[in-house]
DNA sequence: CTTGACTCTGTACTATGGTACGGAGTGTAT
DNA sequence: ATACACTCCGTACCATAGTACAGAGTCAAG
């Protein structure tokens, strides 16, 4: 069977739900391989679009372009370098964790400082918001 | 008693840990008001010190400056506006539990990932990044 | 009263992660 | 065969969040 339909570059774009551009910015930052190329054109694989939707997945979740690349590298060809890629993830799960505590943290706050705002209360001293987060993110329990 | 040592943007700086610059893009960016001036040096309060940090925190748990700033504005004096910050409290609340659902979602992918890739697996195949990853993280279990 | 630390304003520069554009070539449908 | 969509490359531009620097003024200690 032959290939009637080759995936271009902004037909990946469509397919991993981001711009032209952005797939050429990734090939310059070698987060992507330059595919093959016919008459010019790049062609590219089902397993590209894989790569760049892990790579906008990541990115959501706080990993820069550079980590990204990092993983994508050692995580494709870790015969060599297993402990290395191992290391890597496990630090980066321990700082995923602690963000991950920061972050309930301040929804807690957050929480109590709309209840503050929202309550009843006509006085502006006790939803101050400098109260609510500090403290250990300990809140509006003691205006000062 | 008179005030024998006034905070200086320096002090400030030291004493919220960030650059004497970054306090002034602040006070461009409209973070932090202008400070009474004597002689033309900003003399700060220790409320500006509590601001500044909170930025810090704010901003390590991902509000952009511009969120900070809306959220400082609004919760400084929320008299008229109580549930637009109530409103918008929430909808961060909700935004910021989305994230952590997606960190703890991406912690099970990595550790799955470093264990796949730190075992004593000799084949690649089976601890591929983008298996990992893929199928709303679901991973490892069948390589291709 | 001079030296050194600090501050002032304004502008320029950095890194990150794209986004836009110009001018040319190509591929496909009618 | 000609229009129109798509692609090529290179460069320029954008927002965000600072960081650096120049040239001037000020303050405080010896």
């Amino acid at each position: 069977m032959k290939e009637h339909k080759p995936i271009t570059i902004g037909i990946l774009a469509k397919l991993a739900d981001v711009g032209v551009e952005t797939i050429r910015f990734y090939e310059r930052k070698g987060i992507v391989q330059q595919p093959q190329k016919v008459q010019g054109f790049r062609h590219y694989t089902q397993d590209d679009v894989r790569i760049v939707r892990l790579v906008k997945k990541l990115q959501g979740v706080g990993f820069s372009l550079d980590e990204v690349k990092e993983f994508l590298v050692f995580g494709s060809c870790c015969g060599e370098s297993k402990q290395l890629i191992k290391q890597k993830s496990l630090a980066k799960i321990q700082e995923i964790s602690e963000q991950i505590v920061a972050l309930q943290s301040t929804v807690k706050a957050l929480e109590k400082f709309a209840n503050a705002c929202g309550a009843n209360n006509t006085d502006s001293i006790g939803c101050h918001m400098l109260d609510c987060f500090e403290n250990e993110w300990e809140c509006c329990s003691n205006p000062n």
